[in-house]
DNA sequence: TGTTAAACGAGACGGTACGTCACGTCTTTAG
DNA sequence: CTAAAGACGTGACGTACCGTCTCGTTTAACA
């Protein structure tokens, strides 16, 4: 029987870890999203592949991982700092500050991560619960304060509305593309809000 | 100097072609996308790998074939039917009929095609060229329409009123899942009117 | 029944057929012999592959005809021109001729051949029916003469006397690699001369 | 700087490496040399390319080093036995020995091996380095034995002396047929001996 | 504080698929 | 009917990564 097959995280070798993320974002904006592998960032990082399988399942996860890291907290305090009085303005500043600010210039990145969670449940899984959810759940706190002040219809679901507005950025970076600058995140605030409104 | 690098389509054997595109369509259903290999479709197809590689640029152009060949007609023909006077219904109807109705069972394919697209420029095009672009086209001109009797505001682009729509549905297949039934279509056609409405 | 599997000689197009042997030995000459490739050829004398197929066997058979075109005039007169009195300057005459002029340059043509010959039963018999065996005939006269001039041992098999010569020129071709130069030429048919003279 | 390219012999899996030696003679044996592939002997050793060309260059490789390691111990005894105070006796049992004795019934294996360096000058190498070159020492020896006793002539340079008898078995084997049995190795050192002897 | 179990680097290994090349057969088109 | 052009089925090539599996060698927890 053996003792145990989970690694331990408590001797896992921070310094190991931190080289690897490193290598899979600077492999990632080197040579395209494309061309990372596990054998490049382990030759990159100094590390043996099976360190890199002990602690992560497949190469998409360590690039999400190491792209969250540095991505989460921005993307968070963007979306909590929108706490005016006015939703309209709360609303086009989360959309612009999340999806150009703290997102920008590295949307290929989201791109490709979602492209293969398509194929990788777990990786869908993970995306979801590191990224998507928290910056849905922060949203909708916002809109249900918006709906009790009434600048939002009450018989909205607010994840509906979420739908509304998120759907529209991710439709363009991954189906139908076109500009991602502030025109277009203020249109897509403008025209989720004409439906929102009371009426 | 060679007089040509790229073959001639006349010489294209019809018999091949239809072996090639069945294969692959076979294979997708019965072993999941992800499973999908030129290898694999050329020995299921008795055919070459060369004879693939002559005609289509990757696998997901293959699929993307495949599949597009058994869909289109389908699609349009649904698309089009939508012509009585209340938008209302024929938006439900054409979303429901594409969405549900086509697209069906087999979104799993779409959502992989666009996974696929996201590291493949090539097939990005291909799959605006031959799918996204003319939905957009023939469920604009019904939009149109929509504005000139009133039923829509004038001051919206049609085309961004496709987002809306649309973006809602792919959003759901990609990003953030959730049941796709008549329940939901109907649910992202009312969302979306209640922006598209005149004031 | 069908009326005819070998094709007519008669119909064959001479200028098709030069083109075929140029190419071959130009693309020998210029990107190694290891390179010739039948594509190849017919891509370069611009002719289509089935006309190879059609007038050789393989593509050992049109290096063997291209390169013993060239070669077998010369060779042959060669060997017939040394007709003295003297049977050891006429083979080493002889064996200088054949193997440093006539071959010269192109013996690694001759060695690639023979290897193809190794897994090619058609082109060894083509090679000894074209080259080996007409040479072998042709120095078997005067070594027969030689004999009756009681310059060779009487009780030695002409062809054997042959293989002995020969053999060394071939074995530091194919097997042992040295220098072919006149020193060599000399020394080989000194040695030779050593057992054939009569004791 | 990657720090070594070159695998490290230290790490290789000796069970690996005996299947597919084994695996290469087997196929050789059983389809003929020239059905040999890399891709065969993986599959039929149960390995994976990689590992083949990871510590052989070729196919050639692979075969030489199958053969010759079964042939290698039982070549060099044969010639290192003929230790008599008769030369002629000597000569003849080590030409017998190792021609029909140690590689026998695999010439065929050899004039391949042969064939293919005709192309590979790598294999080429290893080739000589292997079992032409040891052959021509051991026998070098005796010669030179045989010098200093008077029976063969002091002026003639060993390596010469062993060109004029193994090139007849090799012309023999490689441009012009002939049969390879007892009275053919007879023949070859009885008609070498004629010429090396002290006049 | 020395022992010992693990994490670690390195990379060999069995595999799968890649995209390319040349083979030899075949079909189509032009003269 | 020959010949050019080249599509086709076939099969091997050599490469890239995959994920698993030893190997020593650190290294840190605990005995």
């Amino acid at each position: 029987m053996s003792p145990s097959r989970t690694p331990d995280p408590a001797r896992r070798n921070p310094q190991t870890t931190a080289a690897i993320l490193e290598a899979a974002l600077a492999m990632a904006r080197e040579s395209g999203l494309a061309k990372v592998s596990i054998e490049g960032i382990a030759a990159r990082a100094g590390v043996g592949k099976r360190t890199i399988y002990r602690w992560w399942p497949s190469k998409g996860a360590v690039v999400l991982d190491a792209w969250a890291q540095r991505l989460e907290d921005r993307l968070f305090k963007h979306l909590q700092s929108a706490q005016s009085d006015d939703f309209e303005a709360d609303l086009k500043q989360m959309v612009k500050d999340s999806w150009l600010g703290a997102i920008g210039d590295s949307r290929p990145v989201l791109a490709w991560l979602i492209g293969e969670a398509q194929h990788d449940p777990n990786l869908a899984n993970e995306l979801r619960d590191r990224l998507i959810g928290p910056t849905r759940d922060r949203v909708a706190v916002r809109i249900r304060r918006a709906q009790d002040e009434g600048q939002v219809a009450p018989d909205i679901d607010p994840y509906r509305a979420i739908d509304l507005i998120y759907a529209q950025l991710y439709y363009r970076l991954l189906v139908s593309p076109g500009p991602h600058d502030e025109a277009f995140t203020e249109s897509v605030a403008d025209l989720a809000l004409r439906g929102l409104r009371p009426r």
